[in-house]
DNA sequence: TCCTTTATTGACTGATTGTTCCAGAATTGG
DNA sequence: CCAATTCTGGAACAATCAGTCAATAAAGGA
């Protein structure tokens, strides 16, 4: 038998995350998918299915990669907090990027069973992590200790889709730091 | 000369910001419109001009009421920090609605300056109420002193973006009640 | 070299999009 | 009642949509 071409078709998955976070889903049509994956459209059918379904594989595969993002910074630092700060600071250093997951989240809602699923999974991971690393903060007295580590770790969630949200409505960098800086003064 | 049947324009646009709240833009098409305002088709164009011009006048509607919404809340209290508290408490209690203008953004971010402009303008107004009560609250010693009223307010509005896209993805009321609670920690 | 498999291409379908046109119903002031 | 005006409903518009089909080109294994 032939294998035969193959085209990358993780770079193609790239793209298509780089459009749809961009533009969302009703905002994107195949034409500017087939584009800015540089595959053909038969190709795009037959390897990804239809357009929902590579809506979903995109935001899973963001999810992932962002998700790797995170517990990198968390776990990239000796003491926990500052593990903590890194992820919030790098955040704020990308905001420029629009986020997929904030955008498929304020598109969709609750309203696609199979796109929330998506979303439930890949806040899990992050979450236990995250979760750890509060748990750690805690004990070396660096996060308050009267507080219910699984709050905090939604409290950094929340503060992360503020920047990130603020970012896209236009605020500046110095205003992102800032709320970054008062992110982490909340949980001390 | 005969003046008519005049039809509710204000219950119509109303109806038109609950579907685009809830679709966005590109998801809500003119036949959703046409049925949820209960008008004709013409009626929609004569009177709104088109669909885009019918967004931009319902994300102007919203903000306004929102906007109207948050200052009752700030200022319905005697003291400013249980103002800032109080429209902290209404986002958690109302935050099952989608918001339209977070939607807004992450829709179009900075792409449609006319749009910008109408979210830069619902901005100042209530920007202004914000920074003078956060001020009251610092001279009171509700809310620390030490830090930029402006970046308090910045960080309120993130923290209130925060709660609403924590509920959009299905977070529960008590989830939703710890982060405002986090939130006005912070400032204090 | 031939064969099988995969990718590309462009044309095509049927549905839906936003928008306009038009005829008629409804409504109110004179 | 009449006339002026507004709203409605449906038909029609061109454009675009997602998705399919068929033919061709490319590429590696035999």
């Amino acid at each position: 038998m032939a294998r035969i071409k193959e085209f990358d078709s993780d770079k193609a998955l790239d793209a298509a995350v780089g459009v749809f976070r961009e533009h969302g889903f009703e905002g994107t049509s195949t034409e500017m998918l087939v584009q800015a994956m540089k595959i053909g459209r038969q190709s795009l059918y037959d390897t990804f299915g239809d357009k929902w379904a590579l809506y979903r594989l995109a935001v899973q595969r963001y999810a992932s990669e962002e998700t790797d993002a995170h517990i990198a910074m968390l776990r990239g630092k000796p003491r926990a907090i500052d593990g903590i700060a890194a992820m919030i600071n790098r955040v704020v250093a990308t905001a420029n990027q629009a986020c997929l997951g904030i955008n498929s989240i304020c598109e969709f809602g609750q309203s696609r069973p199979d796109l929330a699923e998506v979303h439930r999974a890949a806040d899990h991971r992050l979450r236990h992590a995250a979760s750890e690393r509060v748990r750690q903060a805690q004990e070396t007295g660096d996060v308050d200790n009267s507080l219910a580590a699984d709050a905090v770790v939604d409290f950094l969630f929340a503060s992360i889709t503020g920047i990130r949200v603020a970012a896209r409505g236009g605020a500046g960098r110095n205003q992102l730091a800032s709320l970054g800086q008062l992110a982490l003064r909340a949980i001390v």
